[in-house]
RNA sequence: GCGCUCGUAGCUCAACCGGAUAGAGCAACGGCCUUCUAAGCCGUAGGUCGCAGGUUCGAGUCCUGCCGGGCGCGCCA
């Protein structure tokens, strides 16, 4: 309806140009937009305003001129100037009901672009290191990741879900002494654990599993272990310097196994988030290993790539990307004396990467404390040639929980977070998700366990279920009543409908499409979360004002006819946020 | 200190590329109702969009400064 009411400017607006009033290189950029208050019609331009100055006259004057040149059509009842120089639209009720007809014939594919029409996108998300059961902050990214993922393909993208795993780290390699000594504690040994390790107690289990599968072939005596490793904090000493002498030692004397502990932390780890994610609804087509950028050579072939375009520089041994030619504030090292590359090598590294598998645009979905690394990465990728308008990165805040008014203690120390899975277990699969994506992502939110739990309207997800289950309810007391829903009939008689709640109803369905596809390009999924929250609410009102089991068949019929299309709507907007919609309550 | 980000009703949040009288839901207040689904429905009140300038036909939205909150500022990951 948009763009047949932007057709109808155009042509106006090319018939005054014809005849002078307006330049002949005048461009005009008609935006129609839905009307915020119904006195003002069903859809309104601002095309005079904006065009008013160029054409030097005034846009109340323009706005007539234009209006005089609107060619007639059948869908539009009238046009009226209104404030500054609007011209407002008001749409037959027929036209405006054809999406009831739209949304039945379409089903699932409502409001959905044409599959793989558009560019290729990849999105990664989540990416948390594998050195722990998620917790509630990677909640937020990953429910946020999914649905702008979703939303992308629904806009008519090709996307493809990535999680990249940090299995190259420190972090990992302290996981990794932090399972053996655990293993050790477990066949009876008894010493000061780190302080600076994982105390979770799935690094319990893990060692656990690695006994049950390996025995006592990785037993060494503790003393040894310990022997001459300079102490820990509480005993005066520093810990980090404590556990990077661990993990030297570790490696000393487990050798060849050492990486067998080590990947029996990484595995175990990273199949628990896996299958955690799965539970949420969240399904990757990628999982890719830090560890082989270093194995592939990526990391050396960016590295030289960027010393061959010249940004690379030698301070004091250390190889250094000059990213101030960039707007960074500080050049960055990439190599260190000893040889060693570092974290952000291994990220140009992953981003060239990204970009040599032909993604047209690459979403990354960081946690906010992250925003710091934009500009870095930014700079890298623009070193290395490619666009960095290409990259685009989304920053999630964290959600903070709440109990009623009681704020929720987190500690990621001593490994007593709140961990997704507890999350999950406790509102569920469909609060969760929603309520993490009902908020702008960049904005702190405030999650309350006892309302996502609640059962009443104050609940926007229950609300929204409730409206869906509502409507398939109605159907099935018309089957128990003996009667059967005839939707030609009530698509005939929809003109029936014609109180405000019906109208504004049909006009809520309509802007469906737009409401998606808006969603999708700017990362928003909240506003289609919002949307239907409103649509919900427009169709209680209905079904609290109207009744449907009536015996005027035809009206009857009209009314479960608008019903089933609002429930499509429900149910494709619910599945898209990876709620489901539930057929009762 | 520098950088990023946020500041909208008592609370939690919206506001479609800069558009018309800034909207919902809770809470508050007033009324109605006992139903095809479950305490529901209708209405009222509530605002200097942090403050001050600027840009223009028009600013919550863009620019500058200030105030306040959050985060970041390692050869860590």
């Amino acid at each position: 309806m948009k763009a047949h009411i932007a057709e109808l400017i155009n042509t106006a607006l090319t018939a005054l140009i014809a005849d002078g009033t307006l330049a002949a290189d005048t461009q005009p950029n008609i935006l129609v937009e839905n009307t915020r208050d119904k006195a003002h019609g069903d859809f309104a331009t601002n095309v005079a305003l904006t065009l008013a100055k160029a054409a030097r006259c005034n846009p109340r004057e323009l706005a007539q001129k234009i209006c005089n040149a609107l060619p007639a059509s059948d869908k539009v009842t009238k046009t009226e100037i209104a404030g500054p120089g609007f011209i407002n639209f008001f749409i037959t009720q027929a036209s405006a009901y054809a999406v009831v007809e739209t949304i039945l014939e379409q089903g699932k594919a409502f409001g959905r672009a044409q599959p793989n029409s558009g560019p290729r996108v990849q999105v990664e998300f989540v990416s948390a290191n594998p050195t722990g059961p998620l917790h509630v902050g990677h909640g937020r990214g990953a429910a946020y990741g999914a649905t702008a993922a979703d939303l992308l393909e629904a806009a008519g993208m090709q996307v493809e879900r990535e999680y990249y795993v940090n299995d190259a780290g420190r972090q990992m390699s302290i996981l990794a002494v932090s399972v053996w000594l655990r293993y050790l504690e477990q066949l009876g040994q008894s010493f000061n654990f780190p302080s600076n390790g994982y105390q979770g107690e799935y690094v319990n289990e893990i060692a656990q599993w690695l006994m049950r599968d390996h025995g006592e072939a990785f037993n060494r005596p503790a003393v040894e272990v310990f022997a001459d490793i300079t102490p820990d904090e509480p005993q005066g000493g520093d810990k980090e310097l404590h556990i990077d002498a661990l993990i030297e030692r570790a490696q000393a004397m487990l050798g060849d196994d050492y990486e067998t502990v080590f990947n029996a932390g990484l595995n175990s780890i990273l199949g628990d988030i896996r299958e955690d994610l799965g539970e949420f609804g969240i399904h990757y087509q990628e999982w890719f290993s830090e560890r082989s950028l270093t194995s592939n050579g990526d990391v050396d072939r960016a590295l030289e790539k960027l010393q061959a375009r010249g940004y690379l520089f030698e301070q004091e041994g250390n190889l250094w990307f000059r990213s101030t030619d960039f707007g960074d504030d500080k050049d960055r090292v990439v190599k260190r004396a000893n040889g060693q590359t570092t974290y952000f090598a291994s990220d140009i590294a992953y981003h060239m990467n990204k970009f040599e598998r032909g993604f047209d645009q690459v979403v990354n979905i960081w946690g906010a404390d992250h925003h710091g690394y934009i500009t870095r990465v930014k700079a890298a990728i623009q070193a290395l040639g490619y666009d960095p308008e290409r990259l685009i990165v989304k920053l999630v805040q964290f959600a903070i929980l709440y109990r009623g008014s009681e704020r929720v203690q987190m500690s990621t120390r001593s490994g007593s977070f709140v961990t997704l899975r507890e999350l999950r277990d406790e509102v569920g699969k469909d609060a969760c998700r929603f309520f993490y994506v009902t908020r702008k992502a960049d904005q702190h939110m405030d999650f309350d366990l006892d309302l996502a739990k609640s059962e009443s309207k104050d609940n926007p997800v229950f609300y929204i279920q409730y409206a869906h289950a509502r409507v398939c309810s109605v159907l099935r007391k018309l089957e128990e009543d003996g009667l059967s829903w005839d939707k030609t009939q009530g698509l005939a008689a929809l003109q029936r409908l014609d109180s405000e709640v019906e109208k504004d109803l049909v006009t809520q369905m309509g802007k469906y499409p737009e409401t998606l596809h808006n969603a999708a390009l700017n990362y928003e999924p909240h506003t289609l979360a919002n949307y239907l929250k409103d649509l919900a609410g427009d169709f209680h009102a209905y079904y609290n004002t109207n009744k449907m089991l009536i015996d005027d068949a035809e009206l009857r019929n009209a009314r479960l006819t608008l019903s089933v299309a609002v429930r499509q709507i429900l149910a494709n907007g619910l599945t898209l946020l990876g709620v489901s919609a539930p057929e009762q309550m």
